[in-house]
DNA sequence: TATATTTATGAGACTCAATCTCACAATAAA
DNA sequence: TTTATTGTGAGATTGAGTCTCATAAATATA
């Protein structure tokens, strides 16, 4: 998706909400679909400001929600207590390895997990609106030190 | 297991921690043990209490890493900030559904995922060392309203 | 364009789970 | 016991996240 189309849909998303296009809401979105990290609210406030570009905690908290709701991010809860977000835009679903030693995180996507995940919600009469799969260990990097 | 091989076997992981044998830390395992529900530290700090045992919310979280470490709780986070813990004590590994609209918890075990998830660490030349498998959704009687 | 109406922003106050502090109490080795 | 060691608990502190509200900016209207 081009970055001028990516725009329009998130003013339709706004448009949606009642909201306004702000400057601060686009600069949000754009510095984390540009990025392929898993992105902490206090990083991207710090990022748009050595920008220059001004931005307050509270507005960058509040556009994540935004984003979370109109699928332009996920929210990844790794139990630290800090909550990351990624891009959703032309990424496909994923699930996480998560390296208790170094903190990195690598991307995985089992076809047969996620039938059989549905089959188990199947059998419980649950519907599945999202759902985490995080495998915490030790990267390669980390076992060969 | 009995109870008092618990016990025996609570305070054989306190010697190795060089840590004494205090009547709080036996009430919050008993507390946690003794019961099938999914608990948070504030909730079995007011259960010890209305049982008339002196504690304190410190002994309580510090209590529960020492479980936690020695395999007698299991530390859940479903990502609304608050810590919950389960016994381990007779309990087999299982993952969870959790209800977005009434926060009931149910427990699943797949045989075939979790094998795929050994495939898949093998594949990434990963050591696990836990995981958390959840799926977030409707429950059966949240969906009949 | 000018003006009115509505909504957004941001600095800092606030919340709340969790952790830390430290004076005093309890434990256990000898 | 005695004594050294560790634990306890009330309250202070931390830190991610939320809320407040005066001001600023965006959009509707004339
Ligand atoms: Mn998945
Ligand atoms: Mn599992
Ligand atoms: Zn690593
Ligand atoms: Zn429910």
């Amino acid at each position: 998706m081009d970055k001028e189309q990516l725009k329009e849909n998130f003013a339709s998303a706004l448009k949606q909400e009642n909201l306004k296009r702000t400057p601060q809401r686009f600069a949000i979105l754009e510095e984390l679909v540009s990025s392929d990290e898993h992105r902490e609210c206090t990083d991207i406030y710090f990022a748009l400001r050595n920008q220059g570009i001004s931005v307050s905690r509270a507005t960058v908290y509040r556009t994540m929600d935004i984003l979370v709701k109109y699928d332009f991010a996920r929210r990844l809860d790794i139990g630290d207590g800090i909550a990351r977000y990624e891009s959703k835009v032309g990424i496909s679903h994923h699930d996480h390895l998560i390296c208790l030693e170094c903190g990195k995180i690598i991307e995985f996507l089992n076809r047969d997990i996620e039938s059989l995940q549905q089959s188990i919600c199947n059998d419980f009469d649950f519907d599945m609106i999202r759902h985490t799969h995080q495998i915490f260990g030790v990267c390669p990097d980390c076992k060969s030190k």
